[in-house]
DNA sequence: ATAGGGTTAG
């Protein structure tokens, strides 16, 4: 074949031998192709080549048999073009290409991942009118379309009819995508009893059914039923745990704050031969960015360079939002710069954690303008990002514009969520709208969202704080009759607002009640009595409290003790005091230059 | 000579 040189050197020869040279390259280059179609098609990379490799051979004559399309094809979906396969399926169709049972299940697949299981029920049709058995990988993809959209109970009864009416033998896919889809609900006690059922069965659950469901205890916080199930699956099934494995179990044990064991499972890891990949990385890098440790994710991220592994998307996303809870937004910005100019593209969760720290900073004019650039790249904001800015707006009081924002998300056709619905409430107690909050609360009534003892202790501090403690009262033996129980908050704010109102009696009544509800007070309450006691001059019970705190191991912060020093500068409370006081007072607020002569 | 399932971020 003639090379590229000697293509050159031709040039401006003649234009005819040009011309039979370009048509000669073409020819070979179809040659080639007819005799190595699986050889292109293993190094698609991108979709302009997969398509123009298509383009060729739907011109050829013969046609390339159906297994070279459904490679193609599954080359297609595995770069996750799912809609360009779809076209190219049904190009495949009208050519009068003869397409298998192979090539049902890439379709079908296709539309599934693309949220249109309904299609892929169409298609499953289309098998039956051609005459083609749908198979169990067929049915595989329809059960994980189901799962995916969050149809749990079809995907439940497809299961069911699958094995009754035996329209295909269930294989390890079909049980662990069932599993996958319980496990998404949180139905673990299903789960479980599915997995005895598979081992029933001669489809023996494997590394990744174990994974699933692994990773989905840890998430329901069920930390020691996953190391059973990871112990069972080594010790009595002899399974090898795999990266996979290690990053659930380290990502879970990091969320909890159980770094020895994370550690002691990065260590296993390693001793097993099993390297950490990105996901590793980024599952540390997050764990450290949450901690408020922001210089280890930097560490981190360099072991991770070193040991040749590339940073991505969530990594930066990781670094951004730590920085952004940390207020640093210089760093913060730094980091988004870098990323872009790697090539990175920032996506809605980047933007929605600066969009966070510009809000926590009180900055909202940062955060109005990173929104803009935001919606400006084509990013669709979602509820997070929504909740983010609503918050933002209601900390510097600019309820109508956030009000505006919230008949934008409307709109733009997101559903508000139980946060979106605390924000709201919240700013507007916190604005002094309190009437608005209660309207807004009654009229969404006795639904799932006023089941929600956040819910509850947000109205209650804002009825609290804006005088109305009567309907504070209301409030409180409606979350009782409802059934709902009454959390440590519940009970500070119910207090706070007794004593704001001078109703100490109640506050002392409701304080004694929360031992005996199982509840007892933290260092919260006994500040927030204390106060009240002392704003009202009632000193009776002032120093057992403070007697009981110290048994407690609580402390003091520092307006109570402020106050404390008040009253004793103006002689309302005996100096005595300043000894069980200063045992009261962290360390730092001790450097405090009115304490000097304390001890 | 071709198809399927598991982990991360706001």
């Amino acid at each position: 074949m003639m090379n590229r040189t000697a293509f050159i050197k031709f040039r401006g020869t003649n234009s005819f031998l040009l011309h039979s040279l370009s048509s000669f390259q073409f020819s070979t280059h179809k040659a080639s192709l007819h005799s190595n179609v699986s050889s292109l098609i293993h190094k698609i990379t991108n979709l302009n080549d997969a398509l123009k490799l298509f383009d060729e051979m739907s011109h050829r004559q013969p046609l390339p048999s159906v297994v070279k399309f459904n490679q193609l094809l599954t080359a297609v979906t595995k770069i996750k073009h799912f809609s360009s396969s779809l076209d190219l399926f049904k190009q495949m169709c009208s050519l009068g290409v003869p397409v298998s049972n192979y090539t049902m299940s890439i379709a079908i697949k296709c539309c599934c991942q693309l949220h249109r299981t309904k299609d892929g029920f169409a298609l499953l049709g289309c098998c039956f009118r051609r005459a083609i058995a749908p198979d169990v990988y067929i049915f595989n993809a329809l059960l994980d379309g189901l799962v995916l959209e969050d149809r749990i109970l079809e995907a439940e009864m497809l299961f069911k009819k699958l094995i009754k009416q035996k329209l295909c033998e269930p294989d390890v896919v079909t049980y662990s995508t069932m599993i996958k889809g319980l496990c998404k609900f949180g139905n673990n006690v299903t789960t479980l009893a599915l997995l005895r059922l598979m081992e029933q069965t001669n489809c023996k659950p494997d590394i990744f059914t174990y994974n699933t469901i692994i990773d989905s205890l840890f998430k329901d916080k069920m930390i020691d039923d996953a190391f059973k199930l990871f112990k069972e699956m080594v010790s009595d099934k002899g399974i090898l745990p795999n990266v996979i494995t290690y990053n659930s179990l380290i990502c879970g044990l990091c969320k909890f704050g159980r770094w020895d064991e994370a550690s002691k499972m990065l260590k296993q890891m390693e001793d097993e031969n099993i390297s950490p990949d990105v996901h590793t990385f980024n599952v540390l890098v997050d764990a450290f960015c949450k901690e408020g440790k922001v210089e280890e994710a930097e560490v981190v991220i360099n072991i991770m360079i070193e040991r040749g592994k590339v940073p991505n998307l969530v990594t930066y996303n990781s670094l951004i939002d730590g920085y952004c809870l940390q207020g640093e937004m210089i760093k913060a910005r730094e980091i988004f710069d870098s990323m872009t100019l790697r090539g990175l593209a920032p996506n809605v969760v980047t933007y929605s954690s600066l969009l966070n720290g510009y809000c926590k900073n009180r900055n909202i004019e940062g955060a109005m303008q990173m929104f803009r650039q935001m919606t400006g790249q084509g990013l669709k904001p979602n509820v997070v990002t929504y909740n983010t800015m609503l918050q933002g707006l209601f900390q510097v009081g600019r309820c109508v514009a956030a009000r505006r924002l919230f008949n934008e998300m409307h709109a733009q056709g997101r559903i508000p969520d139980r946060c979106t619905y605390r924000i709201v409430l919240d700013g507007l107690c916190n604005n002094h709208l309190v009437e608005d909050a209660l309207s807004l609360f009654y009229l969404v009534g006795n639904s799932k969202l006023n089941s929600d003892i956040a819910v509850y202790n947000i109205l209650i501090d804002g009825a609290g704080k804006n005088g109305k403690v009567d309907v504070a009262r209301i409030l409180f033996q409606g979350l009782i009759d409802k059934g709902l129980q009454p959390d440590v908050r519940t009970y500070n704010v119910m207090i706070s607002g007794f004593c704001r109102e001078g109703q100490l009696g109640e506050a002392k009544l409701l304080f004694l009640k929360m031992e005996e509800s199982g509840c007892p007070p933290d260092d919260v309450t006994y500040r927030v009595l204390l106060q009240g006691y002392l704003k009202k001059r009632h000193y009776d019970d002032v120093e057992m409290l403070l007697q009981e705190m110290d048994d407690r191991g609580y402390s003091l912060d520092a307006s109570t003790l402020s106050l404390f020093i008040d009253h004793i500068a103006a002689g309302l409370l005996d100096r005595s005091m300043l000894k069980l006081l200063s045992k009261l007072v962290p360390k730092e607020l001790l450097d405090d230059p009115r304490l000097c002569d304390w001890e």
